[in-house]
DNA sequence: TGAATTATGTTTACAGCACTAACATGACTT
DNA sequence: AAGTCATGTTAGTGCTGTAAACATAATTCA
């Protein structure tokens, strides 16, 4: 909603300019886009139109149309870690199921912004070291080893949680291209996301 | 090598016009593109001028690009039909993980193949309908139900079909984005696909 | 065999794209 | 108030997919 007033714009935190905050707007509009349609078709020109923005003003906030694809990406993988957090507290096999649940239904919400996050060439952010917190895979992790129970072996807890990202990413991905019909979703993920399936200890 | 004399070709079977086997040509081209860039940097013009050919004259034979790229991902989705039958042709449980490693194997030498056959719009090829045999999905559920013996019922099947099949796509599919270090590829899949994680029986 | 038809290719043209370079202007610093 | 820097604009380049009109080789049929 970022105001198009000529004056600074009180409402927006990080830094407004005198055109409003354009780079919480790109992201904004981005996103939006990317509800509609899939990554490729996503354009610089129609988003700064959208904005009513010159085409070229985007240079200013990313050096170019990755850089753009990377931000959203990251948004994405934010609002991912943070559903899957809030499906995963109740904690115990439960929560872990949730989880699981979170993570394909988010793909199925979202699933331009869902591609984008596993398709950045350079890999989106690295599990284990930029921001852990906001990684699937690192929650997974922290679920997993709870689950697995203090006898677990490092390397049952590795194969655990590999085992799990594997499969909720790949039912995923194989609804989302179609593959699997998507009709009884959660029913599916119940039947294939069993705890013992992951054979924990 | 489609020849480019100004009489018939003779070794390019199907169908061979003025200009050679066009049709054909364009499919090995663009697959030949695919195994060097991402399915979104190719481009019609510049397959057209590998070729030799007008950018105009793939009309002739595509109406559109995603044409092109379905008919590219019906190729690929065949080599890797194909691969797995040749892997998995031990039988049992070893033919079942050889199967597996098939899989994340071709996804890794053929990245941008294999994220082209996942991700086409309409759903590449119906596993169930149109050509059965060249579908993993067939593949993965002659397989499966072998493994499971007579006493499985349907929905045991299911679900183990759906399981192994999530976890082999995940896997590749993580790995394709760099979340998962693919260096250790195989010894990966060893772990994660063991046929006693799929639950069967 | 020769004429008509169809399949295949070409040239030309257009609008949309990402991106660069040169310039303008508003905002912050001193 | 002056100068600098951050942020925007307009104009232009070369790429893209694709449509329209035209050309020619291969095939069909009188």
């Amino acid at each position: 909603m970022t105001s198009k007033g000529n004056t600074v714009n009180i409402n927006t935190p990080k830094g407004a300019y005198h055109h409003g905050d354009l780079r919480s707007a790109l992201i904004e509009t981005g996103l939006k886009r990317l509800e509609q349609g899939s990554a490729e078709s996503l354009s610089l020109r129609d988003i700064a139109r959208e904005i009513g923005v010159s085409a070229t003003a985007i240079y200013r906030h990313f050096p170019d149309k990755d850089s753009l694809l990377a931000a959203l990406a990251a948004e994405g993988l934010a609002k991912l870690a943070r559903e899957q957090k809030a499906a995963g507290m109740a904690g115990g096999k439960q929560g872990f199921a949730e989880m699981g649940r979170a993570y394909v239904r988010f793909a199925m919400r979202h699933p331009a912004l869902f591609r984008l996050i596993y398709s950045s060439l350079p890999p989106t952010t690295d599990p284990a070291c930029q921001n852990p917190e906001e990684s699937p895979g690192w929650l997974l992790r922290q679920t997993v080893s709870d689950l697995a129970g203090p006898t677990a072996s490092d390397a049952q807890r590795r194969t655990g949680v590999l085992r799990a990202w594997a499969l909720v990413h790949g039912l995923a991905m194989l609804m989302l291209s179609g593959q699997i019909a998507a009709k009884d979703a959660d029913k599916l993920i119940d039947e294939v996301i069993s705890v013992d399936s992951l054979k924990l200890g």
